[in-house]
DNA sequence: GATTCTATTATTTTT
DNA sequence: TAATAGAATC
């Protein structure tokens, strides 16, 4: 099977026809890393090292999983069926579906998305009568689900201060909340199934010797957790246990604010005593202008295992610098050169606006409106995670798991039949004394407010048993009609796009239904009843959907520098390089912050396969105020002789690098950009005769440097990094600051 | 039970 | 600014 091999570089090679051990590839941006993996699998299989079943491979999105089993079977005809490949929330639903009695669960658990994650937290916190401003529902979920990330039950939480032994108190509450319910949460799914690996030899015993080859895609991304959990299944790397191949790029890890865990790739190496470290470091995506940007920028980090992006493409165009006054400015210009590269003959596909954060879409959006250029925005609600659709659901769940109380409370008075606040009050009380999951306190719950709950109680009932014998689809239709959903959305004025998304609920069922039936592996276990229902409920929470970006139309695609994570495009316009907001402001408070948004950059940057646009502006509105922050010390980082100014380049420099205290808008200044509307008024008047980047000296904190401004008159303040005394905000009117020289 | 008003607060996000 | 959550009111 040669044709397999053809065309990979030297290290890629290397790496795919590694002999069976552990290894850790180092795998840049754009350098082939998806296709080192698919080929990997296939080589191993072809050469007898192991067979399908034998293979292991973990990813974190389903995306990412579906792309690598379309390669795969593109590649050579074989079934993919007994291969575990998927996310590591789907392999450990499918361990924990299969061992549920070991695992001490019920067969239809039902699985907690972060939202209703946090209506149970809510709901615990208000049945146990605690105040919700003491302990934040977002904070204990975010505490809760670090414990478990850490791999840590309460009772192994080391609580050295009172506000968190009541936090871990809380943590028990919750999980004796979740077992009552027959529910679990994300991380919970991949600590249980560590639990029963660790504690059940023969389970443990039957996997480590089942999967021969483990591979891990994106490893710089994962958490303690689901290191544990890969290092108990390739029994810790001792002889005999299988091989972990795991691929990752340090340079890219951004997402440390939810647990990613870039330490772990040095303790792989350490841990599992890897021998091969194999850098990919080809790229096939970027000129080299960009790529020499990107190296230079990210060699400004120190906690580096090392790489440096090459190509042989040549130098190509030179990143192009761009300074506006204002962010309606800087969006004018983008969507004008925008409509030059559209005349010119490029796609608006191909055309890419990034930003730090979602708040700066808008200015963008609304100047493309204006000007008529398609685009399409990525983020907001996925599919199921629709108002309408987890009604839907929750009705669904109620069937096959009445002790679901999420599900209950969502829907008991949804759509409206009289069960008010005090009904469910008097219910969750009965609830507590009887310790029984909502749905089965109706019965002991007697007077009025018993009637529409018992009425709730029979429709659910109902529903159940006329949809027993159906298929999946038509249970989904039924329930919908028959809850009232349909008719609630009927009545409502804006109603007309959540029955059309119903409808589409509908039809996922039938797809999913489909595909599961096609899918269904011989030796699997056989559909019980209601089965392919607690799998479509868990694929939904699994499988959010799409970011309701229609792909296919021409349109400039508008997203976070997060989300553009692993695409490309030919033309990258990254806006907004300011100080506060890339880097972002809260990140120079933590640790290594910094160089957390500074891979974000990297990420940014290696995005574009041609040309680049950079740009940033004076001031800015945010938070309903005009901001004045200093250009991102991250142009700065990028080798001048790369880049090419459109406008004339600013002496000004943030204030990372020499800082050069003078008055830049006094004297000859710069000449305004052609084109380009007066400046605003922004300085002298605003801030009294004082300027960003200027040195300043003030009574008692002594020398130091504005960095940003905000509010104006009155109410006008700066803010000063003092060479002692660190960064202070002062009012104007009120902080005796003097020009300093 | 639905609507309107007010206060609060502003990264990044997948499963 | 603007979105959202919770309270107050009809």
């Amino acid at each position: 099977m040669p044709q397999l091999l053809d065309n990979l570089n030297p290290e890629q090679l290397a790496a795919v026809t590694l002999a069976p051990q552990h290894a850790l590839i180092l795998a840049g941006a754009g350098s082939g890393k998806t296709r080192v993996l698919t080929t990997r699998i296939a080589w191993l299989i072809q050469n007898g090292y192991c067979s399908p079943q034998g293979i292991l491979a973990v990813t974190f999105t389903n995306k990412a999983a579906k792309e690598m089993l379309t390669r795969l079977s593109a590649m050579f005809p074989i079934n993919t069926r007994g291969m575990w490949i998927g996310t590591f929330h789907g392999l450990c639903n499918r361990f924990l579906r299969a061992h549920h009695r070991d695992a001490g669960l019920p067969q239809l658990f039902q699985i907690l998305d972060s939202g209703d994650q946090l209506a149970s937290i809510k709901r615990l916190l208000k049945a146990l009568n605690i105040d919700d401003e003491k302990f934040p529902p977002r904070e204990l979920q975010h505490f809760i689900n670090a414990q478990k990330e850490a791999g840590l039950r309460p009772a192994a939480v080391e609580a050295w201060d009172d506000y968190t032994r009541r936090r871990v108190e809380l943590y028990t509450e919750y999980e004796a909340q979740c077992q009552r319910e027959a529910v679990v949460d994300f991380p919970e799914l991949l600590l249980r199934s560590y639990e029963l690996l660790e504690r059940n030899e023969p389970i443990r015993r039957h996997y480590q010797a089942r999967f021969r080859h483990i591979l891990v895609d994106e490893f710089q991304d994962t958490n303690r957790l689901q290191y544990k959990w890969l290092s108990l299944l390739a029994d810790g790397g001792r002889e005999g246990g299988a091989s972990l191949f795991c691929v990752g790029d340090d340079d890219q890890s951004i997402y440390r604010f939810r647990g990613a865990e870039i330490g772990n790739m040095r303790d792989f190496e350490r841990d599992f005593r890897v021998e091969s470290v194999i850098r990919l470091e080809q790229n096939y995506r970027s000129h080299g202008n960009i790529l020499d940007a990107a190296n230079a920028l990210i060699g400004h980090n120190t906690k580096r295992l090392g790489k440096n992006l090459w190509t042989d493409r040549g130098a190509g165009e030179p990143i192009r610098v761009y300074e506006a006054f204002t962010d309606s400015d800087e969006a004018r210009w983008i969507v004008e050169e925008i409509q030059s590269l559209v005349r010119d003959g490029a796609c608006r596909s191909d055309i890419a606006l990034l930003y730090r954060s979602n708040a700066q879409s808008r200015v963008l959006e609304h100047q493309l409106f204006s000007s008529g250029v398609a685009y399409r925005v990525y983020g907001g609600l996925r599919f199921f995670e629709r108002q309408e659709v987890k009604h839907a659901l929750a009705y669904l769940r109620l069937i096959a798991n009445p002790d679901d109380d999420t599900a209950f409370t969502r829907v008991v008075n949804f759509p409206t039949r009289g069960i008010g606040a005090r009904s469910l009050e008097a219910l969750q009380d009965a609830a507590r004394t009887w310790n029984t999951p909502l749905y089965q306190t109706v019965p002991h719950l007697a007077g009025k407010p018993g009637a529409a709950l018992g009425q709730f109680v029979a429709l659910i009932e109902r529903l159940r048993v006329e949809t027993r014998d159906l298929p999946l689809h038509e249970t989904v239709d039924h329930v919908i009609e028959m809850s009232g959903l349909r008719g609630h959305y009927q009545l409502e004025k804006e109603g007309q796009e959540r029955l059309e998304n119903l409808d589409e609920l509908i039809n996922a069922a039938a797809n999913f239904s489909a595909e599961v039936g096609a899918g269904q592996a011989p030796g699997e276990a056989p559909s019980e009843p209601g089965s392919v229902l607690a799998e479509f409920l868990a694929h939904a929470s699994l499988e959010a959907g799409d970011h309701q970006a229609d792909a296919g139309s021409d349109a400039v695609q508008l997203m976070t520098v997060h989300a553009a994570k692993g695409l490309e495009f030919d033309v990258v316009f990254l806006s907004g390089l300011e100080e506060e907001l890339f880097p972002h402001g809260n990140s120079t408070a933590e640790a290594d912050g910094l160089e957390e948004e500074r891979r974000l950059m990297y990420v940014a940057v290696t995005r574009a396969r041609q040309r680049l646009y950079l740009s940033f502006t004076q001031g800015r509105m945010l938070h309903g105020q005009v901001r004045y922050n200093l250009r991102s010390r991250f142009l700065e980082e990028i080798p001048e002789p790369l880049t090419k100014w459109l406008t004339p380049p600013n002496p000004r420099r943030s204030y990372v690098s020499e800082p050069s205290p003078r008055y830049y808008n006094s004297g000859a200044g710069k000449p305004a950009a052609p084109s380009m509307p007066p400046p605003p008024p922004l300085r002298s008047r605003d801030l009294g005769g004082l300027a960003i980047g200027q040195a300043v000296n003030h009574p008692r904190f002594g020398d130091g440097v504005i960095i940003a401004a905000e509010g104006s008159g009155s109410d006008a303040r700066v803010q000063v990094k003092f060479a002692e005394a660190g960064s202070k905000w002062l009012m104007l009117a009120v902080a005796k600051l003097t020009p300093a020289s």
